[in-house]
DNA sequence: GCTCACTGCTTCGAATTCGAAGCACAATGA
DNA sequence: TCATTGTGCTTCGAATTCGAAGCAGTGAGC
């Protein structure tokens, strides 16, 4: 099925440069997020995802899809914003096993601490060598990447408890 | 001198995407490294780059730099690339000081081995999706900012031992 | 109502990660 | 030459990460 042959100069150059850039940038932003707020990384997209959400609230599995992590990563983290006061978790409703997690004010204040340096740091690093047009192209290419990517089911798409071939 | 005012839909959609697609790009490849020759996505980089290299060989440094890792994670994984027999380490004759890394016979047959799975995931769920015009414009804004990005000084240039502000 | 498979989350241990501190060699300059 | 600063790498401890296994709660089928 597929194709063997290498893949030419420019496509190389492509996937190279994404990798290096998004490293490049996770890094920079994870240290300012760092110094300004105590954040890390995720607990910031996690926090962005719930001010973002209807209610400021979702469910631990929501939260793990939006942010591309391991379920029990979530719940190590979700458990150190816990203590720090920034988010509330609690057991939904609707179905028992669910837990549902609800940003605080004080998750709100940081979030709003830390934005304006997150945005100076995106635009240094990140617009500022861009022009208008350049970043629409580059969030037209990457919105269909990741509309195709999701598409694909997960490589382990494997139930947890199946008979293999039989 | 930054601009407070936040970033257009645009922007952040560009953003946003370029962050998810590295990530289940690196989950995705990090995966088939794994089960096809038992290497780690860093691991596999180290072996890339010296492949790459003029005779196999860079320094520590150098190949940190290509990278984006820490110093003490680089000493970390070259550790177990050794111990795995896929690359040496030997201290360099000009400067005392460095430590001279090799890829071995076998870390060039790993290599070989994992080679055509990896090229197929980039295909699968980066490329497909793309025709040569938009890998094309890809390439072209993501070198753009890479130039950028590498131009800048790091964040924390302070040298080691500097009296901060006397 | 019961049973059985599935889902949502957490716990556990092992592996990886980072930054700070330390060690040895190099280069500068008095 | 000798002190002083700088550079390259490693070691150390703490924090984070993951996957496998475990624990409820759900829901489908009988």
């Amino acid at each position: 099925m597929s194709d063997d042959r290498p893949l030419d100069p420019v496509q190389l150059d492509a996937y190279f440069a994404l990798i290096e850039v998004s490293s490049l940038l996770r890094h920079t932003v994870e240290q300012q997020l760092k110094e300004s707020g105590g954040l890390s990384y995720v607990q910031f997209q996690l926090l962005a995802t719930l001010g973002d959400a209807p209610s400021g609230r979702r469910r631990m599995t929501d939260l793990a899809d939006g942010v591309v992590y391991s379920r029990s990563g979530l719940t190590y983290q979700v458990g150190l914003l816990e203590q720090a006061g920034l988010v509330t978790r609690a057991p939904s409703q609707e179905d028992e096993r669910s837990v549902v997690v609800t940003i605080t004010d004080a998750g709100r204040a940081v979030l709003a601490t830390v934005f304006p340096g997150h945005i100076a740091v995106l635009r240094e690093l990140l617009l500022d060598p861009l022009s208008d047009d350049d970043v629409e192209a580059l969030a037209s290419v990457l919105d269909r990447v990741r509309a195709h990517m999701r598409s694909i089911p997960p490589r382990s798409a494997a139930p947890r408890r199946r008979a293999p071939t039989r």
